[in-house]
DNA sequence: ATTATACTTCAATCGTGATTGAAGTATTTC
DNA sequence: GAAATACTTCAATCACGATTGAAGTATAAT
């Protein structure tokens, strides 16, 4: 029994942000804050979308850690909103990690008939 | 108004993709089959899951383009599926370049008090 | 204090997609 | 040709999450 390729925690983390990401308009918040600080009616004009949205799907990119908050110090009402780069990083490293060509290997079906055929790799085994 | 980051077509690709890869099982198939050709049978035991669900997993990682699919050329009730090398490739590519942190960008909000804030980039332009 | 603004939270509805179980298909073996 | 195997497709249920609308909160202006 082949061992297990990643380990389910990172899997888990992964899928958590994907999760998180593979939402349209999520991802074009996320987007639009890459270009840098913005505050929720910025962005709500710019996506054509309601503000309590806009709360909401920024709230739960802040709470996969992604975005991070900051009210204004002069006028508290106001709050901006800007990707985490430390996040961002630790995504991009990940991402970068798991689908990496170069992590796709040989191998053969253990079961069909496939599994009986010999392979240059298992030829020599056979005549140990 | 900002121009969008991102072009509409490249994000709706994205979270397609994204969309495919955020589902724990259908990740960790596509993990398994990181490890090379593996059959319905095979992923269907070390993940503990009927065939059929492996089954509907199989042919929407198929038809995102990600997985490969072959039937055997001897016995043709097998078949083998392994993850289309160009598709991962190109997922790579594009998670690469969305989520690399070079492309956040320095901005302040254009409401709220900050907007009125001078910023050492703006302050050459109000004396033009 | 009262009102207005900017945003957040809550409750309810709606839709998409995961899961399940059964029927269907393709292929090989007898 | 009939039975068996490996897998696929279909129909139905279930659950999670997006959306909506309304109430709630925090802060500032009057």
């Amino acid at each position: 029994m082949p061992t297990q390729p990643v380990v389910f925690d990172q899997l888990q983390t992964l899928v958590a942000w994907l999760k998180v990401l593979a939402e349209p308009r999520r991802l074009q918040i996320f987007d639009l804050l890459m270009q840098g600080v913005q505050c929720n009616c910025e962005l709500g004009e710019q996506l054509q979308l309601a503000p309590n949205l806009i709360s909401h799907h920024l709230s739960v990119l802040r709470q996969a850690g992604l975005v991070d908050m900051e009210r204004d110090q002069v006028d508290g009402r106001w709050v901006y909103y800007s990707v985490n780069l430390a996040a961002l990083q630790a995504l991009n490293a990940t991402f970068g990690a798991f689908f990496h060509p170069a992590r796709m290997q040989q191998r053969q079906p253990t079961c069909g008939p496939q599994s009986t055929l010999l392979t240059l790799d298992t030829i020599e085994e056979v005549f140990e």
